[in-house]
DNA sequence: CTATGGCACGGATT
DNA sequence: AATCCGTGCCATAG
């Protein structure tokens, strides 16, 4: 099967996925490009399964996305799957998919291509006659996301200013995914930095590690970095690190893989994220949608044909294809299982760390994986195989690991780089004294801790710190 | 002597 | 059972 590197540890049953072994469970630890090929791999080579392209909504004929509610006849009648799309309320009250609402935002890969997203993102903000020249300008986006049309001749069809056109592009170049219509990978992750600026380690060597280093990074000579930087290795690493884990060259071609657990390995991989979460747009009620990755282009299902056929099997065909057929019914069961499970377990997440998600690192709760595994009534191996692998964007645009929603510490680092920012600048505090100011605000750590904290956020030691301009 | 990084241990989490 | 995390202790750098 094909089903090859997978990064995880000690995972015992791998190969043979034959049958009934794999009860259900084994496909939630997959993300959605893993599950991508698992699936692939079945289909090809199981000929019960069938894929269906397009999918339409039996009440009213809209064309829908996968499992999703259908917006206009407001209900999921009809549909074998569970939506993966659903609305997180503001309160605590859960509402499975009010449909309201959600229609329009949701952009929608199966029906609608790249171009037509992002023209309708920034539709508003332009006049009609520059709407037509965005238009045309979307035409040229390339497969990586990137634009190939000559700014210029460009501006000569259209005969308005260049500087007409430059404007427009950056403007797309702002519209999700970020980086959209750039000229060159360069320009993409620049964009992409600018909007994450604040998040970056210093957003101005990162700048010039993504216009003058990127041979560098590729390779990961850290050191000719930190030189060609003038700083530290340390932050050169450091901010390489920014970059493979946050920034994408190529907008469209998904996200850009993101294990940043320092000794990560596997760098340049690509990665839609398996769960997105926007605000929801129009009636700001401080909703949340939530959507889960699909990563197949129509829906999964028994082929009924195949069904049929297996009645008046030949003989010795038969046993095979009764196995196919299980087969098939239960990878599709545990499919469904799997995105349940996701479900209910974003259902809480988007409550619980609602702050997080809108507001940011500082909010986060901290929250265990068993202690939301009681909650929703399951094993925690659960709750760590739904979570483990997984990443997830946020309303911000960044994307980040499933995992950090469980991130103990991540509120104490974040309190840790307010003090750090805030504090003075050419007298910088040692450890010990950090240790203490974050006591007063109510994070009781040993010193030693504090060090840890820094380094997880590539924070320089006190005595190297007045150094850079930062 | 002070500030930090390294190693390693024990408890909590997964 | 395997890992992760916070800490204490000790060595080293300044």
């Amino acid at each position: 099967m094909a089903l090859q590197q997978g990064y995880y540890q000690s995972q015992s049953q791998r190969p043979q996925a034959t049958a009934h072994l794999a009860q259900t469970m084994s496909l939630l630890g997959l993300n959605s490009q893993e599950l991508n090929q698992e699936i692939e791999a079945a289909l090809a080579e199981n000929p019960a399964l069938e894929l269906v392209e397009g999918r339409h909504c039996p009440g009213c004929g809209r064309s829908l996305r996968p499992g999703a509610y259908c917006p206009t006849c407001n209900s999921a009648s009809g549909l074998d799957e569970e939506p993966l799309v659903f609305v997180a309320p503001s309160d605590s009250s859960y509402s499975a998919g009010s449909g309201q609402g959600l229609s329009e935002e949701i952009p929608n890969a199966d029906t609608e291509d790249l171009p037509s997203y992002v023209l309708r993102q920034i539709a508003p903000d332009l006049e009609p006659n520059e709407l037509e020249i965005a238009a045309r300008l979307l035409t040229s986006l390339n497969e990586d996301g990137l634009l190939t049309a000559d700014l210029q001749a460009e501006a000569r069809y259209s005969m308005v200013p260049v500087t007409t056109v430059e404007s427009i592009t950056d403007l797309i170049r702002h519209a999700d995914p970020i980086g959209v219509g750039a000229l060159n990978p360069t320009q993409a992750l620049l964009t992409q930095l600018e909007v994450l600026a604040d998040e970056a380690p210093d957003s101005e060597l990162c700048a010039r590690t993504i216009q003058e280093g990127m041979a560098f990074l590729s390779k990961r000579h850290y050191g000719e970095l930190a030189q060609l930087l003038g700083t530290s290795k340390k932050v050169a690493e450091e901010i390489a690190d920014f970059i493979t884990s946050n920034l994408n060259p190529y907008p469209a071609r998904a996200y850009w893989g993101n294990q940043r657990t320092a000794t990560n390995e596997a760098p340049a991989t690509y990665q839609r994220p398996d769960l997105i979460i926007r605000e929801q747009q129009g009636t700001d009620s401080g909703r949340l949608v939530v959507e889960v990755t699909w990563p197949l282009r129509g829906l999964l299902r028994v082929n009924p044909l195949f069904q049929e056929a297996l009645k008046e099997a030949p003989g010795d065909k038969a046993e095979q294809w009764k196995i196919d057929l299980e087969q098939a019914s239960l990878l599709i069961k545990c499919l469904a299982q799997r995105n349940h499970t996701i479900v209910r377990l974003m259902q809480i997440l988007a409550v619980v760390q609602r702050d997080y998600i809108m507001a940011g690192n500082a909010h986060i709760k901290p929250l265990t994986r068993s202690s939301l595994a009681d909650e929703l009534g399951v094993h925690e191996s659960t709750i760590s195989r739904a979570v483990s692998g997984k990443s997830v964007q946020l309303p911000n645009n960044k994307i980040v690991p499933l995992s950090q929603f469980f991130d103990r510490s991540l509120h104490i680092r974040t309190a840790l780089k307010e003090i750090i920012k805030d504090e003075p600048e050419q007298k910088p505090l040692s450890d010990t004294k950090l240790a203490k100011l974050l006591a007063k605000e109510g994070y009781k750590i040993a010193r030693r801790t504090v060090a840890k904290y820094r380094n997880m956020e590539g924070i320089l030691p006190a005595h190297l710190r007045k150094a850079t301009a930062n």
